[in-house]
DNA sequence: AGCACGCCGACT
DNA sequence: GTCGGCGTGCTC
């Protein structure tokens, strides 16, 4: 018999290996690497992925596969070797690597019951328990536990009366219609028809619809033509006369959309230059990464779909990634008007079912492109023409849990094994990516102007402590506000940028000062207007208000900071003729809401739109004249080594939302620190001279892209634990490595404690030091060893977060 | 992860 | 004496 080996659905350092089971008779000609079985493990039953076929194994004792999950696997070779690289790169553990690449559909679901065991009878049972387990039923063990039977329910089955069954389920059922057909020729069917009953009136219309038509028909779409019920049809089927099938249906998210379908249109001087060398890679089948940096409105998404036509056009397919936030449908819609049914787009907006639907048609080869975020770029394709990556620098791109890979590097794994180049677009590249493009690793190509050739707005910057000193407390500077009353006069629209991370509205005492913080986490609670109350966004504690300071018993305690709803407030005062619409987490929750709101925008039922990061970018209304950021330096004194570059490329961004077309557009930028380069930079958008200094910045101080970074954090739920280890792993560390690497730490988190857990972490910076993985191998094997005293260890490999 | 097995304290 | 607490090791 031959042997599967199977990563089992458990993640633990101790099951982070192949498993070996025997391949029932049955099955095995079908059995493939990368199919889902369902096997025995321990007294359960779970799912595992079969990576391997092999004649022998080690272990004698081997126990059979209960039965397969797919037909067709679901993995294939190159996303399971994938897997394996993204095990190795990112430290996680197998099983994740292979979730994460599928939709989160195929993941098990898993059921414990209790029922009577075979070939007994209710009577052996105590009579309390007899109706629980009349007619064959099956009790939860939610149930179990929640009854307080478990003693009595365990003598049972130790008595062999009841057993534990483990059942592991499908996430999603697929879609399915009736459709019903005739198994015979019309003339078969008229004679038929003199045969039925005088009365059966709504059998022969039945029939009468199938001398016309021959070809099936959803049972549906059967009963409503000739107005009747499912049992006239059933009969039809039992004479024999017609059959019913189960026809799989995909769920389509655009199913009520029409698309325009767009030509290609013809390329400017510089996009021809900067589309042939993506071209000839193409026609070369040579890998390799271009980085296509040019500002916003200078046509890059043409390129990406001209070369994406070429690729279909060689009977291959493509990727394009896109931060999640801008998957608008403007932006879908550009790519299905261009390639109509050949697209299926991947975003979180989908139901589980709806992605599901969409993974199945990449696997069935009935889609040629993908359009997605982050984790489209494990689409199931098998002869990749070309990835694209737009927003390159978009730092979405990272995953922050395991496993955590960035879609930049697994692109460029995967364009290596297809040997099809690879595509990152931007207006403002990541460091790491224009620093490569000056070594030439990456091929630079450029395109430096807009395509209707407007210049790009011109940028105002306001020191908001020059307003501070001439009085005006405001949040808006007089600047501002005169420039919002203009657009109103002129009906023209304007947008605001609320740069709300790390400056979210917390409670706050106004006599004493005191904050009102999480019981669990060390975070200050964030305020929602929405039911009045305050919540944790690490660990999701909510609380009332309290109508009193509870430090000093002020009745002057409420809420602070400059949240979107707050700055929509001041705004209802000093310009309360202006419509506003708010775009942030609160009001973009819901499905469609987001598009919605915008359309609204574009409509122009509203004069501003207000909102955080998500209005930065897709934004492409021509009525747009005034961009205005409120605070753009809120994240620049976040504990992190990148903010200079957030800030620089938020501020690039939004700067691009103004004045794309007829009308001159402008932007206002406020700040506290308008000295610093970021800001100034911004402001004269000039990202060749930001690149130089912050490059400079991250040489002196060892960031990347001079060093590797390497985030090791430790947490337990007593502070000197986690100390005490972190220095422990310091020091094990420090007689590890080179003297080139330099490590950072034991230091407290940025967020000293979350869910009761207080943080530490150490950080390696590091050029090269070839024996590290090993090394941090070895710390996650001994800490998973010790995870059962509470304490637990998280490395992030290339951390885009510090925290 | 779950679960069984095993070794100690506090109870019918 | 036993029920049940959790520390330890195993799952092909």
């Amino acid at each position: 018999m031959k042997i599967a080996s199977v990563i089992v659905d458990v993640p633990a350092k101790q099951t982070d290996k192949p498993f070996d089971y025997l391949i029932p008779e049955d099955w095995t000609e079908t059995m493939q690497p990368g199919m889902r079985v369902i096997v025995p493990f321990g007294p359960r039953k779970i799912q595992g992925f079969v990576t391997e076929i092999k004649d022998k194994s080690e272990f004698k004792q081997l126990k059979e596969i209960i039965a397969p999950m797919d037909l067709e696997p679901v993995l294939n070779k190159e996303l399971l070797h994938l897997g394996e690289w993204l095990t190795e790169t990112s430290l996680c553990f197998k099983i994740f690597a292979y979730q994460a690449m599928l939709p989160a559909a195929l993941k098990a679901k898993y059921e414990k019951k209790v029922r009577l065991a075979p070939g007994k009878e209710v009577a052996v049972l105590p009579s309390s328990l007899q109706a629980i387990f009349a007619d064959n039923k099956k009790l939860e063990w939610e149930e179990v536990l929640k009854s307080g039977l478990v003693p009595l329910l365990q003598r049972e089955a130790a008595k062999g009366h009841l057993e534990v069954v483990y059942e592991v389920k499908e996430r999603v059922k697929k879609k399915q219609v009736k459709v019903i057909r005739p198994l015979f020729p019309p003339a078969e069917i008229k004679a038929e028809m003199e045969r039925l009953p005088a009365n059966a009136e709504k059998q022969r219309q039945v029939l009468d619809y199938f001398i016309e038509h021959q070809d099936p028909v959803e049972q549906k779409q059967l009963l409503t033509i000739v107005q009747t019920s499912p049992s006239t049809v059933k009969a039809l089927v039992e004479k024999g006369l017609l059959s019913e099938d189960e026809m799989e249906v995909y769920r389509d998210p655009f199913e009520n959309r029409v698309f325009e379908h767009t030509a290609p249109l013809p390329l400017t001087k510089a996009q021809t230059a900067a589309i042939s060398p993506i071209l000839k890679a193409i026609e070369a089948k040579r890998h390799e990464v271009f980085l296509l940096y040019g500002v916003t409105g200078s046509g890059k998404t043409e390129i990406y779909l001209q070369a994406i036509q070429d690729v279909i056009d060689k009977g291959k397919e493509a990727i394009v990634l896109v931060p999640e936030i801008s998957l608008t449908p403007q932006m879908v819609n550009r790519f299905k008007g261009r390639f109509g049914d050949l697209v299926a787009v991947m975003h979180s907006g989908l139901s589980a079912g709806e992605k599901y639907d969409e993974w199945r048609k990449i696997q069935r080869k009935e889609v040629k492109v993908v359009v997605g975020a982050r984790s489209a770029i494990f689409a199931p394709f098998e002869n990749i023409g070309i990835i694209i990556i737009d927003e390159e620098h978009e730092t979405s791109y990272k995953q922050e849990d395991m496993p955590r890979y960035h879609a930049r590097d697994v692109a460029i794994e995967r364009a290596k094994v297809y040997s099809c180049p690879v595509v990152l677009g931007s207006a403002t590249p990541s460091l790491e990516s224009f620093a490569r493009a000056q070594k030439k690793v990456y091929h630079l190509l450029t395109l430096s102007n807009r395509m209707n050739n407007k210049p790009l707005p011109p940028v105002e910057i306001i020191d908001m402590r020059e307003e501070l000193r001439a009085e005006n407390r405001s949040m808006f500077s007089r600047k501002l506000f005169s420039k919002l009353k203009d657009r109103l006069e002129k009906k023209q629209q304007s947008v605001l940028l609320l740069n709300k991370r790390g400056h979210s509205s917390f409670v706050m005492c106004r006599d004493c000062g005191y904050v009102v913080n999480c019981p669990n986490c060390d975070i200050s609670l964030t305020y929602h207007r929405a039911g009045n109350r305050m919540k944790c966004h690490y660990c999701g504690y909510e609380s009332n208000i309290p109508n009193v300071c509870p430090e000093c018993s002020s009745e002057y305690i409420r809420y602070f900071g400059t949240g979107t709803q707050k700055v929509e407030e001041e705004l209802g005062k000093i310009l309360p003729e202006a419509r506003v619409i708010r775009m942030d987490v609160d009001t973009t929750g819901r499905k469609g809401s987001h598009e919605k709101l915008l359309k609204d925008f574009r409509d122009g039922k509203a004069d501003i739109l207000l909102g955080t990061q998500m209005i930065a970018k897709g934004l492409d209304f021509p009525n747009i004249t005034l961009v205005g950021v409120l605070s753009a330096d809120t994240m620049l004194h976040l504990p992190d080594f990148r903010s200079s570059e957030k800030t620089f490329q938020l501020l690039t961004q939004v700067s691009g939302r103004a004045g794309r077309h007829q009308l001159p557009g402008e932007v206002v930028i406020q700040t506290y620190t308008p000295e610093h380069y970021s800001i100034e930079l911004a402001g004269m958008q000039n990202y060749d001279y930001f690149y130089q200094r912050e490059m400079m910045m991250r040489k002196i101080h060892h960031y990347p892209p001079f060093y590797y970074l390497v985030l090791v954090t430790v947490t337990h739920e007593q502070l000197m634990k986690a100390v005490a280890e972190t220095e422990k792993i310091v020091n094990y560390l420090r007689s590890q490595v080179s003297n080139q690497a330099v490590i950072l730490g034991p230091a407290a988190s940025p967020i000293p404690r979350i869910n009761n857990r207080y943080r530490y972490q150490c950080l390696i910076k590091y050029k090269r030091e070839p024996n590290l993985t090993n090394v941090l191998k070895k710390i996650l094997d001994q800490y998973q060893k010790e995870a059962r005293n509470g304490l637990q260890v998280s490395i992030d490999v290339n951390p885009f977060i510090l925290m």
